[in-house]
DNA sequence: CTGTTAGCGCATTCAA
DNA sequence: TTGAATGCGCTAACAG
């Protein structure tokens, strides 16, 4: 594990740099860090000295010293989806003009569970560290306190039911669902099926928010709208998605437009559709959620609500930021508003 | 960025548990690294105290004293990619098993230049960086002897063209040709026309191997074949593909079957053959190269030459492992072997 | 088996 | 404007 260079003489430190230079060590730390005055001939000679001793500070010297660190993390369940690449890159984007650098931990693994991945991130003394749960989250509580103990800014992505007392980043569920249906009624329908698969472990979750928030601006707007809602614990959003279309449609064939709340369940909505020789949108419009690349690739392409994962990710790090830079910084929840990207999936009744 | 605990407290430290349990730091030391021999009663006392006081470690100052550091940076143009998040997640996972933790970069960014990355992580100490260069990446050369003279090992993965006296990993570029044209000779093809994007910025990179392998497989196992290479240097591979297919298909009707050496050039490939109403795979067979979703996407389905990118990622974590460990550890190239998925793109002629 | 001590490389008092 | 001295938290000699 040694960083050892390959011939044996040792990196240089910050001593050797004084030698060279013919000043003592508090000075050379002084122009490394622009701090109090230095006569500008000392400072060039210490410069000029580092340069050519190719001279670099040892951040993990200067760690124990400030007791700080310049490095977060950021752990999720699986870093290899759309959402998780989008997601840490975008924190590590932002991060890096802090300059702070960003472990990205994946807490999928029985044997990486979260509180193996936290002991090792506290023990590294990182200055923050950015948490989006998942069905294998678990205890989330007691690692909260742990971090909080041991004095670990911490942010939670995502994270349902919201603790108000932590810091949080979240999508406005709200908000989506609401762009969401009122693009269906603005098209004329008023006879709108939504499909929601929930999970169990984040209840209440977002599709709660989603489902009272679809009919609230349904009775609101149009009080006459007939709104199916048809919700399943389950993880297979595609089956789902496609069982429920061919359930809903033949009980009830004057629906007119979908809502799958997630974009594999309206995949699977098209699936059905398809199957049923029902053409979209021409008999049937679908609205998606989500945006992931499978409502661009299917055939036709799906409607959706959009979440902008990057900005997510920006909140998550400038919070997170705060939150290191001054431990008084008190509890938020940052909410972020989603688009709709209107494709070929959705037309007027 | 004060790593410290909400309430003035300070983080117990080693000093503090020795108090507790009534030894000296040396012993806390022994138990922690389970080193020497500790009596089975004062090791008890001391891991009471530990326990009771929730003290962890501080891995900054034993990376100081030790002058190591058990993090490890991953290099890449882009995170949000398959092979990008794919590659990062397998050495995150590798490396995790050996206690390491991973730092990811992007290095796209003007800001972000590689240069100014390394030079953080240098002054980090980490203890080994993995580089997957890109058009971006400009002098590697330079950066290369800037981390050696760091001692900071260093693994170059996908880096053409190949320089043996580098850590490398890359995939068996020939293999995979072999794979790709052998499974179309096999089906009985005898005319095929390959469609070769490739990047100026990697010359001689992955696509002469490939082209070179192509010519050298079909004339040894059917010498009446023919085979139509057209080159291009392009980023857009879609439209290459797709334009490429137009004019070949126009020029040689005869044409039984395409390799696109990535996926997107094969689906450009595809998008033609839709245009032209050709059947695939009736009338024309498809193989790609790469295998992301795109390969599996598309309608029909690509039979694809596909890289393991887990693999890949797992030997880029086992060799920079051993070159930490052991700074005399020779350089050396690690090759991974290509599969062929069979999908339904290609069918005998 | 255990304690004392000397740094790791740096930033920061306190004097000069 | 600069230097000497101290210690961040830990491990590794070296003694006992």
């Amino acid at each position: 594990m040694p960083a050892r260079p390959s011939r044996g003489s040792r990196v240089s430190d910050i001593k050797q740099v004084a030698n060279a230079a013919g000043v003592s060590v508090a000075t050379v730390s002084r122009v490394l860090n622009n701090r109090d005055h230095v006569k500008d001939s000392t400072r060039l000679k210490v410069q000029e000295a580092i340069e050519t001793m190719n001279f670099r500070p040892n951040t993990i010297a200067r760690s124990l010293r400030q007791r700080e660190s310049r490095i977060v993390a950021v752990l999720q369940a699986d870093n290899r989806t759309h959402f998780s690449a989008n997601f840490a890159d975008a924190v590590e984007d932002r991060l890096f003009e802090s300059g702070i650098l960003t472990i990205i931990g994946n807490t999928a693994d029985e044997q990486k569970k979260l509180n193996t991945q936290i002991d090792t991130l506290i023990e590294m003394r990182v200055g923050g560290i950015i948490i989006r749960p998942s069905r294998q989250t678990q205890n989330l509580a007691a690692i909260l306190r742990r971090t909080r103990q041991s004095g670990v800014a911490t942010v939670l992505v995502e994270s349902y039911p919201l603790d108000p007392t932590q810091f949080n980043v979240c999508f406005d569920n709200v908000q989506g669902a609401n762009i969401a249906i009122s693009r269906l009624l603005d098209l004329g329908h008023r006879n709108i099926g939504i499909l929601v698969p929930f999970s169990a472990w984040q209840r209440p979750g977002p599709h709660d928010l989603r489902h009272l928030e679809f009919k609230r601006v349904a009775s609101n707007r149009a009080p006459s709208a007939r709104i199916h809602v048809i919700r399943r614990d389950t993880t297979d959003h595609l089956r789902f998605g496609k069982e429920e279309t061919c359930k809903l449609l033949h009980r009830e064939p004057a629906v007119s437009a979908l809502i799958g709340t997630t974009d594999l369940t309206a995949a699977g909505a098209l699936r059905a559709a398809k199957q049923l020789d029902i053409d979209v949108p021409g008999q049937l419009s679908i609205v998606s959620y989500g945006n992931s690349y499978v409502a661009r690739y299917v055939q036709p392409t799906l409607t959706a609500v959009s979440q902008p994962i990057e900005a997510l990710g920006r909140a998550a790090a400038d919070i997170l930021y705060g939150a290191m830079k001054d431990s008084s910084f008190p509890p938020r929840t940052l909410t972020i508003a989603n688009e709709i990207k209107i494709r070929d999936s959705t037309a007027p009744i």
